[in-house]
DNA sequence: TCCTTAGGCTTACGATGTAAGTCAGCTTAC
DNA sequence: GTAAGCTGACTTACATCGTAAGCCTAAGGA
């Protein structure tokens, strides 16, 4: 057709794979929806990608810029805290996006200023090269395996105790006492079967309090 | 063929698709090429399996069962240390075995007398219910983040001064100071760029011991 | 006016998972 | 001993995927 939509680019692509994977996970994200979504054949898009892949890599890179960085100024722990927090959160509202930026090495621009400004706020609060570059990534293995098991997780947070009332009868009696009794106490709202994000990322950053001070 | 090959059973696909994983990685485990390696067409698969999910989540629980449980008798701290070394050792011996054991929900025997033992040693050890879920959600945020994380790095860990060399210059000069001084380490050998796994597995044990005394 | 070229389109290929149907041989009941 | 039925394999076929290769057309420059 003749109808000359706005011209594509690369920057059109990716906002419209980026919607995409949001609307409905990578699954539904192929070629040839992603082109119709564009008003375009499928083999059209190879004209400003090369591959998916790239597209992939584009759109996790979209995804990471949306993390706010942290503040020069602030202090490196409330700064590390924060930047963790943003970078769950958004991770959060991308859900497929936690499995692709643990299974891809990205290194898109976003990716880079991220790291980047992570590793400033380390350095300038005393850390060595080594003691930073084990921090962050001490920092980052967290939010990144909390956050990806959390969005795998087959129940919404309340439907926990739904599901543990549902399934404790499946478990052999006696055989996992410890399991069970976990499952009745969120059953009976003693607890609400998720652990708390900051639980486990103050444990890390309290032990970089102490690895800093120790030097 | 009346061959008569020794029959097939669900024990022995899922032997020979574990086999073929750990040979190729997940990608070269298609229904096709498994019958091959079992000298049976694809579909004759499908009397001993559902479907490929099956499969998948079948060897997710072969390899979890190759993780060491803790030992009841021992120090909690201890325990939770060589079962996390061990699983760690176990998910680099299957390298593929990460990335699918954080992105499905696993709930074969394995899996469950993996979470029931790592209950035990920590109620036993005193920790609540809800502290001892935090505990171990936390310790194996650590381990498969960490896992994962490495397994997809494109660099052996001995090639890492080399991409380092190979990479600075691609940095925009001056822009990226930190990422370039954490290259430059490497590159000169200062720092062999991988944090090791204990480091953020112990900031977290130590972290749990605090967490336990203040109750 | 003609030529280049950018940015679309069409067609086609080789994977892949799997639904559906077939068929041979073994087991079991009479 | 024979008929019936089940089991575990095979064959065929389909929809969907990424993408290679080549074509077509309209805009812009010479």
């Amino acid at each position: 057709m003749t109808l000359s939509r706005k011209p594509l680019s690369t920057e059109r692509v990716l906002r419209a794979a980026l919607a995409m994977a949001d609307a409905g996970g990578t699954d539904t994200l192929t070629m040839r929806a992603l082109g119709q979504a564009l008003g375009v054949e499928a083999m059209s898009l190879y004209k400003h990608v090369a591959k998916k892949d790239a597209i992939l890599d584009g759109i996790v890179d979209l995804v990471v810029g949306e993390i706010d960085l942290p503040v020069p100024g602030d202090d490196w722990k409330t700064a590390m805290r924060q930047r963790a927090i943003s970078a769950h959160d958004v991770l959060l509202r991308h859900p497929w996006a936690c499995a692709l930026l643990m299974s891809r090495t990205n290194v898109g621009p976003a990716m880079l200023r991220y790291v980047e400004s992570t590793l400033h706020s380390l350095r300038s609060a005393g850390f060595s090269v080594a003691l930073a570059d084990h921090a962050w990534n001490a920092m980052d293995n967290h939010i990144y395996g909390f956050t990806l098991r959390k969005v795998n997780s087959p129940f919404a947070t309340d439907e926990y105790a739904e599901a543990a009332e549902t399934h404790l009868p499946s478990l052999p009696p006696g055989e996992f006492p410890y399991l069970t009794e976990l499952a009745v106490q969120v059953m009976e709202g003693h607890y609400d079967g998720v652990p708390p994000f900051t639980f486990g990322l103050d444990l890390i950053l309290d032990g970089l309090e102490r690895a800093l001070a120790t030097h």
